[in-house]
DNA sequence: TAAATAAGTTAGATTAGTCTAACAAATATT
DNA sequence: AATATTTGTTAGACTAATCTAACTTATTTA
C-alpha cells in the first residue's frame, strides 16, 4: 500500500483519534466518524469500503470500524507529523498554542521521510507537542503519559500542567486568560463538593474553575 | 477569487515559470505547458478554460496563454512560498540544493499567510534561494538579479557564482562534482571557439566545461 | 414485543482533473 | 499554392470524493 490521498490519510487519522480518545467504548461507527470529519455518513461508508479493500481498516456491513495494524501504523505516522509540525510552529516560529493545529493539518500530509526526520532532529527529538500530547516515535510508539486529570488532585497538593485534553481554540484561549500554561504550576486549594468546581492558585493568585475545565487539564503531581 | 486548488496553483506557477524563463519568445501554448506539467494538451485546454473563467489567464481559442495581473500575483505568491521553503530546507535542515525542489513543491501549497511571513522572518528575509533564484517579496516584486551567463565572461576575468538556470538534480549533482557552488569563485582561463567550451579554474584547479554548462551558470564579475 | 428512533447502506448525481481518440486550425515545407 | 506537419480542440469516458434521497437494519422505549 503505497501513496495514499490526503483524504484517505485524514480518515485513518480520525479513526485513530477516536479510538485513542474514547478508549472506553472504542466502538467507532459511520455516523460518529462522519460527524468528526464533517462529512455525511454515506461518504464515510464509501471511503471505509475503499480503505477495507486496501487492508487499512477492518469492517463488516453494519459493524464497527477498526484499524488494521497496517492502517494504525499509517495513522501513527500522520499523527507524528502533525505533532512535530505543531511543535515546530510553536517552538521555532512563535505560533501560540491555539494557532498551531490548523496549519499542522495541512503540513502533516507532506510526503518526505527525510524531512520529518530532519525536523525531529531540528526540534531536539521532542516527546510532547505544544498541547502536551505525546509524539509517536519513528516506529509509531507513543511515549507514556503519566499525567492525570486536575480533577483528581487533592487539596493542598501542587502539580505541573502536562497536557490538555481539549485542544479547541476556545479552551486554549480561556486557559491563556487564566495564566495556565504547559509546565506551569497549579496548587489545588479547595474542592467544592456541590458542583465539582475547584479553587486553585496560579502564579500566586487564587481562581475558581469549573469541573469542565479541571477535567480537561492533565497534570503530574509535584513531589 | 479565493481559494484555488493545488492543481490550479500549479498551472499558474508553470505559466509564470515559462514566461519568466523564455523571456524571448514568451508565447506559451497548450502543448508546451502540457509538456512542462507532464499532462496531456487536452487537460491543459480544459484547465485554461477554467482559469480564464476565473480571470486568472487571458486566452482565445488557438491563441497563446498569458497571466492576468491577478493570475500573476497568485503565481508570484506560490513562487515566493516555493523559494522560501527551499531556503528553509537548505539553510535550516541541511538539505542539499538538489533535494530541496521536490519537497518545496509540496510545501508551497500550504495556505497560511502568517506562516509564510514567519518563515521569511525566521530565515532573515532572504533575497535568493539555494539555487540563487530571486525570492519575490510580500508584494510579489522580484529582487533584481544583475547576473549574466558564465558564457559571456571574458578570459582572464574572475567571477562569483550567483545562480543556476537549470535546477535539475542531474545538473546540480554535476556542479557538485566540479566543486562549483553558490558564491564560489570561478576564473575564466580560455574560450574554445570551436565548440564554445571553456577552460575555467575552480578552487585553483583548471577544468574544461561545455557551453551547455556555462550557459546555465549565472555569475557576477568580481571587480 | 411492537412501534419508534437511531444508525447504517444504497443508488444515482455532481465536481475536479485527467485520459484517449478523432478532428480542426495554423504553420512549415516542398 | 498544395500538401504535410505541428499544434490545438472537442467529445466522451474514468476516478476520487462528495452529496441527497430513499431504503434497511439495529437498538431503544413504551
Amino acid at each position: 500500500m503505497f501513496v495514499l490521498t490526503q483524504t484517505e490519510e485524514n480518515y485513518l487519522k480520525a479513526i485513530l483519534h477516536l479510538s485513542l480518545n474514547e478508549a472506553k467504548k472504542a466502538e467507532i461507527g459511520t455516523n460518529e466518524l462522519a460527524a468528526h470529519l464533517g462529512v455525511k455518513p454515506s461518504s464515510v461508508n464509501a471511503m471505509i469500503k475503499n480503505l477495507k479493500a486496501k487492508s487499512l481498516v477492518d469492517f463488516e456491513r453494519y459493524g464497527k470500524i477498526t484499524l488494521t495494524s497496517e492502517g494504525k501504523s499509517v495513522a501513527m505516522r500522520v499523527l507524528r507529523k502533525h505533532r512535530l509540525w505543531e511543535t515546530f510552529l510553536h517552538d521555532k516560529l512563535d505560533f501560540s498554542w491555539d494557532e498551531v493545529h490548523e496549519v499542522a493539518e495541512q503540513m502533516e500530509h507532506i510526503q518526505s521521510p527525510k524531512l520529518i526526520e530532519k525536523i525531529d532532529k531540528f526540534l531536539g527529538y521532542p516527546s510532547f507537542d505544544p498541547h502536551g500530547d505525546p509524539i509517536p516515535d519513528k516506529d509509531g510508539r507513543l511515549p507514556k503519559m503519566h499525567a492525570i486529570s486536575l480533577t483528581e488532585i487533592e487539596p493542598g497538593t501542587s502539580c505541573r500542567v502536562h497536557a490538555v485534553r481539549d485542544s479547541s481554540s476556545l479552551f486554549l484561549q480561556h486557559l491563556e486568560r487564566l495564566s495556565i500554561r504547559l509546565e506551569g504550576t497549579i496548587k489545588v486549594v479547595e474542592k467544592i463538593a456541590f458542583d465539582g468546581s475547584m479553587v486553585i492558585e496560579v502564579e500566586g493568585k487564587p481562581t475558581s474553575v469549573s469541573q469542565k475545565i479541571t477535567d480537561n487539564i492533565l497534570v503530574v503531581e509535584n513531589r
